[in-house]
DNA sequence: GCCGAACCGTAACGTACGGTACGCTATCTG
DNA sequence: CAGATAGCGTACCGTACGTTACGGTTCGGC
């Protein structure tokens, strides 16, 4: 049985079978949400209950492994930070905050961030630290270096780059998560997402931004 | 049997008894999150499981009759804002993110979300209308005529109420709420509530701020 | 004091679903 | 080809829980 561990390398250890195993159970999150049942994803996915039970142990070993393998797939590379001047920056930034966007406005994100807070009332919240892990702490681990090589370049002004992270996840997410898994209908376009993150690190930039002079009004 | 509407002023036509079986329901609800069987409330509210049924339909009635409940309780006086000067209106700015800040972070906040946040999903999303219709809705009803109130003293500068309220809230909530439902410990005191609000404030001051001259730095 | 209504406590029913056992087929290994 | 192993399909078991039914008790009205 695979250990349900928080580690994301966990997925290294499947079988292309296994894969697609979770590919089946993970649309069938995503259509049904916390409700699904083993036999669901048996039928699904064409494979015996017994082998679901075998490869994973139980219900929540499957619930796990399945967010963990989702987890695992939207690694993205981080980018580099040298040569940087104001329009590279808040490129990066507008980059960061619609990527963001979109990954927490798609519907598989939707999806394992309310199992995921279903599980964490209920003892072993090892689903909502998967989530966080992969999400927001994976954002802030990408973003993080982006807004140290903007201060060594004179650009950005900040005594913590925690607390700077921050308030660029707010200025960026707003209410629109806790919306979305609340089942508010909340139109996110390609547009309005560019719109949004161009807007959000603009006010980024009017609060961070090196003071180089008296700024004109 | 009880309608189960989005109407808020259902909760006035029960009756005390009534009033303390959704009592026990809800810490019921505080203390085992959504997995709460009916037995259990009909102990914990020492009443018999016919009458909550006779009552309340079914165990969805019983959930939304209990989140409409608590969502009634929390109503808040709104503030005048007249005789406005910049001083009353960081303190009431502050205020408004003090209060917000305490009331996600409170277990009932926590748990009502979460529950709603499970039910989001599978069909009838009454739920997650109730409690965002209770929170972050109510929130944006008070605090814009306050934002209003600052535009129209000269204090602040937007061309959009709504677009002000959501950077407002974006830099007061940040993470907070995702982190706290999806199991995240994070400690939020009284003293470092007061600072997060009086940070939230200064930054919503400086993007809105209407501008009397050039700044200096 | 009697009647009906409301309600408590609990026993019972039905079912859905997690988990297991078993028979069968296909593929691999010697 | 014989045996072993992996895995599919399915039937089955146990249990938890939503829902209902029923006997006993309190209480307001006549």
């Amino acid at each position: 049985m695979l250990q349900a561990s928080a580690d994301i390398d966990t997925c290294e250890a499947l079988t292309e079978r296994q894969k697609a195993v979770l590919d089946a159970a993970l649309r069938l999150l995503v259509e049904e949400g916390d409700n699904l049942t083993m036999t669901a994803v048996a039928r699904r996915a064409s494979c015996s209950k017994e082998t679901l039970y075998k490869w994973f142990g139980d219900r929540d070993g499957l619930l796990t492994a399945t967010v963990q393998w989702q987890a695992s797939k939207v690694r993205v590379a981080p980018v580099d930070g040298k040569g940087l001047g104001l329009a590279s920056l808040t490129a990066s930034l507008e980059r960061f905050a619609s990527d963001w966007l979109n990954v927490i406005s798609s519907d598989t994100s939707i999806a394992l961030n309310r199992v995921a807070v279903s599980h964490a009332g209920s003892g072993k919240d090892n689903l909502g630290a998967v989530v966080l892990e992969n999400g927001r702490f994976a954002l802030a681990r990408r973003l993080k270096p982006v807004l140290e090589a903007g201060r060594q370049a004179g650009l950005l002004d900040f005594s913590d780059a925690e607390t700077a992270f921050r308030s660029f996840f707010g200025l960026v997410a707003r209410d629109v998560q806790i919306r979305l898994l609340l089942g508010d209908r909340l139109e996110l376009t390609e547009a309005t997402i560019g719109g949004d993150a161009a807007r959000a690190t603009q006010q980024f930039l009017a609060l961070f931004g090196a003071k180089t002079g008296p700024q004109g009004l």
